[in-house]
DNA sequence: GACAGAAATGACAGCGCTGTCAATTTGCGA
DNA sequence: TCGCAAATTGACAGCGCTGTCATTTCTGTC
């Protein structure tokens, strides 16, 4: 019925061993061999199977994707960066499988361990926060687990992708200033997001580059919803000097920001400049179409287990590859008034 | 190291054999003696290994969820079946795959192929339109592999989850005939999806309720994205006669239509009343509020899942589950003009 | 109390592959 | 041509579990 490795070695006229060496890329296989075993795989539909493969060996060709979907309000973007991550598994002959992890409580830690140890996970891809959450980090280790970061806050030794985003918020609010905007207010987002800091620390690079002072009350938190940029909205609305512009650290409030200038009847660009992070659908989808900056999520999930794969094939040790970043200018951003 | 099988087994006093019973929760184990087993099992922190059982027996304990990213332009919709699904998953201890598959060309038979026999997959999970994709069906029934359905369009012999979306959708244009519309049209989602033929039924269904005319003019195709409803909006802006309302089949393109209202200067709600379907995030974040239909789809994702476990464990032969719609009105929609 | 039949348990092989280590072949210099 | 190390290949056990079938232990019955 199923094709097995047995199979193929007795079709090639040599022992099950070499078939193997030869499906693991092993060295020291004579190249004629190899090309024999190889086209008689080819020829008889040989597949091996990963439950035994997982069973005699220390491989299992799985990898696991961490996210943490509570604190991770845009699923568009978890979306993008799974297909993404699936887009190199099917290149690479792996698996992947999706663990979504809650980072309070020791569940996360169940669940790593359980993955570990039932399934043999060969790797871990983790998207933000998760990417720098200690306990975790800690646990892949002690396991020996290697692991590959998409965005983390920490560079130092870790491997995966990410982008310059200090320099892309930078670009973003300085795009503001030119557009003769001085009173320019940021949304943070949630605390324990690289993101957040590197977001803010564009906005402030930019105000400082052009010498316009940095203004506290013009700085409110948000929590990457569309809810939190809401409210942020409002409270920036309540000040005495209205700003002219809002940097909001994402789409989603962003959004958030321009339901509140409805509601506020306060129209964009006209009475206010709005712009986001991510270029998420939502994006083009408001209207005004929203000024942001686009980021390659499905791309960069590619390109984190990519990296993972390198290493686990032992090829390299992997690196901490930086993808560019794109200003989106649209119309929700104009001269100030 | 690892705590295995023949472990428990010594330390209960009984044989491998007869814990497999127990992990298997086969017939026929004396309760007292299974008592005993669960207990030395949770003591010794037991966990089974997938690969072995994988290997030796006939299941795999692995689930796959499919799904066409391509023709599901609401990536936001799958993210919440998966989650339900992965919900399901941990309750149960079955893992998921998750396999996108495109329904073109012949890579959905070497994906599905590959799934089976290289994973021994134990049940498929599919979305829409994969739910009704007869080649894909064929080939999981030649395998004989159990699926469980998410809105399929043929609820005769399917085991899943469905709601009643043309009841749904009538009760959504009905309320638009009670706001006083007269003129409503419809934008229709991609022809293969069942959505879009219940949807489209429901709309008819109310006008034909109170007698008003079914008026083909007014019936626009779109293909479920915001752009599409951008354009169906546009069409029917250019009628010689403009609808009051515009139920679009999912929120995505009533979003592209209140996006069109606004680039052509009309105001929603007081000159035009829009509607989706779904209740997608998206729908709060617009201004006005979407009024539109509630779909738990990470509800629906878990029954699924669950269905199909159900059937996996040999209890029952597995339902076609039909959840309750909500009517989510807000302020998109209002009296006609 | 003996016996058939059901209930409960166990022995054993083997799922399809890889790790270990031993055996064989090859290449190359003396 | 011979000897030795390196290159290449193979034998074999076993990963942790389950299927099959045999065996033992209960039941209830007459």
């Amino acid at each position: 019925m199923r094709v097995r490795l047995e199979d193929v070695a007795r079709a090639t006229g040599v022992s099950p061993k070499t078939v193997s060496r030869v499906l693991n890329e092993e060295p020291s296989v004579k190249e004629s061999t190899r090309q024999k075993v190889l086209a008689a795989m080819e020829s008889m539909n040989y597949r091996p199977s990963p439950a035994a493969r997982g069973l005699a060996g220390s491989r299992s060709f799985l990898v696991a994707m961490l996210y943490d979907n509570n604190d991770n309000p845009a699923s568009t973007y978890l979306a993008e960066v799974q297909d993404g991550v699936l887009d190199a598994c099917d290149a690479h002959r792996y698996s992947m499988m999706a663990c979504p992890l809650r980072m309070r409580g020791q569940d996360f830690i169940r669940r790593v361990d359980a993955l570990v140890f039932d399934h043999h996970i060969d790797g871990v891809i983790m998207t933000p926060p998760l990417t720098d959450f200690a306990p975790l980090l800690q646990r892949l280790k002690e396991h020996g687990v290697p692991y590959s970061s998409i965005s983390p806050v920490q560079h130092g030794g870790a491997i995966g992708v990410c982008m310059d985003e200090q320099q892309a918020a930078k670009a973003l609010v300085t795009h503001l200033v030119e557009l003769g905007h001085r009173h320019i207010a940021h949304i943070v987002g949630i605390a324990n997001h690289g993101a957040s800091r590197w977001r803010m620390a564009g906005y402030k690079d930019a105000l400082a580059a052009v010498g316009l002072p940095f203004d506290p009350q013009y700085v409110v938190q948000g929590e990457f919803t569309f809810g939190s940029g809401v409210i942020a909205a409002r409270e920036l609305f309540a000040l005495p000097e209205l700003p002219t512009a809002i940097f909001a650290a994402n789409d989603d409030m962003a959004a958030g920001v321009m339901w509140a200038a409805n509601e506020r009847g306060l129209k964009v660009p006209r009475d206010l400049s709005v712009c986001g992070f991510d270029d998420t659908p939502l994006a083009t989808q408001l209207w005004p179409p929203l000024t942001t900056v686009r980021q390659p999520s499905r791309e960069m999930g590619k390109l984190a287990a990519l990296q993972l794969m390198e290493l686990l094939r032992g090829r390299g040790t992997g690196l901490l590859v930086q993808v560019p970043y794109a200003l989106q200018l649209r119309e929700s951003t104009s001269r100030a008034p």
